[in-house]
DNA sequence: AGGTCGTTTGCATTCGAATGCAAAAATGCT
DNA sequence: AGCATTTTTGCATTCGAATGCAAACGACCT
């Protein structure tokens, strides 16, 4: 027989279609009806390699059509063990540096047949919660661009769901990464002060915690020994426009002999540094200080700035995370790895000779 | 009897509990299970406002923690035809400028027990595919701050998705929405430009099919001709920085009589034009020439910028946003709503008395 | 026509939690 | 204690799609 509406079948005699009943979507059952075959077909011929003749697809097909009918995803995700969500956790701070990555990750995603699903942590009692919400919602996979304690991601371990760490990563621990080791431009750029005849340099560093800032803030001390450049103060911010400009007062307080030039761990806070010299001490830059940053955000390139700044490949990086969370999705056992992609300085404004 | 593992019995005579059988996750079955309960029992726990004995509530919610039950949200959202997601549709260019926007919404939805489900439209047709792939998800509701047609409109209309429009609306079309509307302010500032004694006016507007574009530069028009101030020229950005840049090009090119004030539609291309203005053709702002701006993103402030500027109250919005679609979710005949805020006038140094 | 093999199709079951209904237990009252 | 009433509990079914298995079908060959 060729209509069972349901399992237990209400009225075997109708066999007209009501097209669709107010107020409820149409379920691969009221394909099967409308077309006159089985569940199971309607089913095959929307899961791409299924057994299924071109006769019975193109009937199931216009019947789809016509009920407007699409797969219920929730219904499949509870069959197949698969929802194809994607948890994306950022905090405050990073999306407000790279917008584009969120834009970036979403879209990759998208393309692989994946859904972003978006959570926002502040602090580690957050990354708790949201963890445990992802969980519920049965995510296939992780992307953390925000704190995630050890035990934290012991727990996504042991749950068997893949974690890419973007832009930061568990030492000690195998996990997967993508990230920017800028150590060679780094170098580079202290070289290049050094021949600018550069002597003392102060260094603006991000909250201790944070991964990236002690990176980067450790690669600037090597290469100041490595070329002989004193460092004379380090201060600290917290990432911000405004914490770059208290530091820059910061530092002229600490300092008596102003520094020929600073560095600051991420462009925004070098633009405030900038803009305080410039417009509160009257300090010319780069004539009398000269400033490095990095990140290589869009607006550190705005006329107004111009910084010398160690770009990170955000795109590239982007598409890196997405590319190996789906291939950890499709074959769990993959094993970690790490992508390290390089900086690339972009030559600005920002640095010259050092005052005599 | 106590344990009914499954609907189908297996064995009736093993009391013995597997704690979490290897890469398997736990359901309230196994949580039923080991507390002896039935699987009911353990539903009502995990819904707010069932009939349980506190005895009970206790007896489950131990055996749930020791297995690290968490209710599958998405066969939770199969059965109470409810997914708790909501998806947020944005543009490249909407997150590029308020990526705070973002953030919160994420973050308010969540305190309403809501989900993001993010996703990237760039055309029209992104917005079809996205669509469909939202209905999959069988999205509760939709906040949408990018492009959407009335047609697609019209469709989540029909499937009983309630819509949120950030930042945009259809005419002539009953829907609700979360706007600014900065008249008040306009006029304002226009008003005193008159004081300050200004003649000539360029606009650089955006894209032709953005509404927030077309609106501000109607109430721009709208209270130059109150106040009788002539407007020189218009030219189109799209609403980049770089583009700001060539628009104060082209202005120049067009207008032999220097504007002395300079409208943008929005501060990352009014930010493009002060560049361009002060490094490029010497002028100095706000001494020759003044500009106003839409928006109040942060860097509008940054010392080297300090725009004057319309700001709009975006954490007021996104919260008003939530609070609509959470309503929606809840009554889906909730009737529509606008929900309109003033803007506000950030006094900044980007304009001056005009040049003589 | 009959037989073999490969392809399509349908049946029945499954995923995990929620819920209407009825049975059971607890409570209140005389 | 006995009965009425309220609260708790369990049973059985439901949501919508996927899939192993067996039956039906079709193609091809002798």
């Amino acid at each position: 027989m060729a209509n069972s509406p349901r399992k237990n079948k209400p009225s075997k005699s109708d066999g007209n279609v009501v097209p669709l009943i107010k107020g409820r979507r149409a379920t691969s059952y009221d394909v099967a009806r409308l077309a006159g075959v089985s569940q199971s077909a309607v089913s095959r011929c929307f899961k791409p390699g299924a057994s299924i003749s071109e006769k019975m697809r193109e009937r199931v097909m216009n019947a789809a059509k016509e009920l407007e009918y699409q797969p219920n995803a929730i219904a499949r995700g509870l069959i197949t063990q698969r929802s194809n969500l994607v948890a994306i956790l950022v905090s405050g701070r990073l999306s407000l540096y790279y917008p584009e990555v969120l834009f970036k990750i979403t879209e990759e995603l998208a393309a692989a047949g994946l859904q972003a699903l978006l959570f926002a942590v502040e602090t580690e009692d957050d990354a708790e919660v949201v963890i445990e919400q992802a969980w519920q919602y049965q995510v296939d996979g992780v992307i953390s661009a925000s704190h995630m304690s050890l035990a934290q991601y012991k727990t996504l371990e042991k749950r068997d769901i893949p974690v890419v760490f973007f832009n930061r990563y568990l030492s000690d621990q195998p996990n997967t990464v993508v990230y920017c080791d800028p150590s060679e431009q780094v170098r580079d750029v202290v070289k290049q002060l050094k021949t600018l005849e550069h002597q003392r340099a102060a260094l603006i560093v991000g909250p201790q915690d944070n991964m990236v800032s002690r990176e980067r803030s450790r690669m600037v001390d090597k290469s100041l020994a490595e070329f002989g450049i004193e460092k004379v103060c380090e201060v600290r911010g917290d990432f911000s426009y405004e914490s770059g400009a208290s530091a820059l007062q910061e530092i002229n307080r600490q300092v008596e002999d102003r520094p020929t030039v600073i560095f600051s761990i991420n462009d925004m806070m070098a633009m405030g540094c900038m803009d305080e010299a410039r417009s509160v001490l009257g300090w010319n830059v780069p004539k009398d200080v000269s400033i490095v940053s990095f990140d290589g955000i869009g607006m550190s390139q705005f006329a107004s700035y111009e910084l010398t700044t160690i770009r990170q490949p955000i795109g590239r990086m982007s598409e890196a995370a997405v590319r190996m969370i789906t291939e950890r999705v499709e074959r769990p056992d993959q094993s970690h790895e790490k992508r390290v992609f390089e900086g690339a300085v972009i030559p600005g404004g920002s640095i010259a000779r050092a005052a005599s």
